[in-house]
DNA sequence: GCGCGGCTCCCCCGCACGGGGGAGACGGTC
DNA sequence: GACCGTCTCCCCCGTGCGGGGGAGCCGCGC
């Protein structure tokens, strides 16, 4: 019975890193990766994950916000690893309090990273540092855990790119953005190639989904 | 000053048929179509059209609630038409009490359809049939026009359709819908493609779109 | 019986899309 | 001055997508 892991982080190398060390291992297999928490939710509901390894501080939707939305939305949940660069960084706490099971540094050793992933499948959500864990039950409920969230949102997007994206999620083809923005075609070629690349979208229909789950446009 | 109309009918005959008609003249101009009212408001955005020619009933979104959406969303709205094939349907009403400016019978002669529409676009709203118009003022405001829309919504799309256009909405590629209903890639094709005609979409990402402005899929 | 719509699968074909490169111009920072 | 990010545009290239045909099977209704 091996373990289903999907991987969200908006860093391409950290997906390509974690990929590789969790590949190697017989009993573990990435199903799916994205690059934004607001492609998570319908990526659970497609691949049902056993594990979903998740950073905190994406462009969209932040992993706070993805995991609620991931325990909200899905029956039978899988298990939420959050994955970080800091043991000391708020927003981890804010995970955790939103549900998630445990947590992951990305500096951890191949081995660290196999051993948390073995345990958090199998139901010991506490795999990370008791300091910490200790840190984070002392945290208790203070402030909201996504105020943060307007902050975070779409950070990583070029003003151009955002641009670009709206235009794409009213339908428009390249060309018919590259008039409207008076530029050539290769020139939104290349936007939207950035913007797949940040979101871990593979195509525009997916961008577009994920500019609406993450409310950055809204239905009418 | 040309006057720009957007053409909004889930037929494609009626759509091909009111454009034949109207491009033969030398001050107006089709800019778009569509074929749901879903498809509507961001056209509307987009295109800039001084005349939207509407059809009442569509799969996804009525002519009832597109007119809504265009009239609440839009800044300087178009002038709206409602086509339809009878004097007395009820929609018709309801769509000129949410706010359109006349109608126009399908089975009118080509210089009436034209006569309507440059009426219409010079802000002249009655151009439909005087006792119409009384009945509508007659029938005042009782049901919410909008009591009938569960049983329009989708009207028109099968049940395999909906499958397809679910998994679509999630982001997944043809090759990938085909492994999830166990059906060949062919098959999704044929469904995309049918799905694609009857929305009025012109391609997947549009479809999302109006899958997602019409609620038929929302944001988590 | 026949017709029809829904579902399935097949062919050919053109093209927009997206990946993977590179490059020049501009403005800000160090 | 050197550096970097953004925006712009260019090349090549493979392929998924979508249009336009057709066809067989099934269940339902007339």
């Amino acid at each position: 019975m091996t373990i289903k892991v999907l991987l969200v982080d908006d860093e391409p190398l950290v997906r390509a890193g974690l990929r590789a060390v969790l590949e190697a291992q017989p009993d573990i297999e990435v199903v799916g990766e994205a690059a934004d928490g607001a492609a998570v939710v319908p990526l659970v509901r497609s691949l049902r994950p056993d594990v979903v390894a998740m950073d905190v501080r994406m462009p969209l939707m932040d992993g706070i916000e993805a995991t609620q939305a991931v325990l909200r939305t899905v029956g039978s949940p899988p298990k939420i690893l959050v994955v970080t660069t800091f043991e000391n960084d708020e927003y981890v706490y804010g995970a955790l309090r939103a549900g998630a099971d445990g947590f992951l540094l990305k500096r951890a050793r191949p081995a660290e990273i196999v051993h948390a992933v073995r345990l958090i499948a199998e139901g010991d959500s506490l795999l990370f540092p008791a300091a910490v864990r200790d840190l984070a039950a002392a945290y208790g409920r203070d402030r909201p855990a996504n105020e943060a969230h307007e902050a975070l949102v779409r950070a990583n997007l070029t003003d151009r790119e955002e641009d670009v994206l709206r235009l794409m999620a009213r339908g428009l083809s390249n060309a018919e953005i590259a008039g409207r923005l008076i530029v050539g075609t290769e020139t939104v070629k290349s936007h939207v190639s950035a913007i797949l690349a940040k979101l871990g979208a593979r195509d525009r229909t997916q961008a577009v989904i994920a500019a609406y789950e993450s409310g950055f446009v809204s239905p009418t």
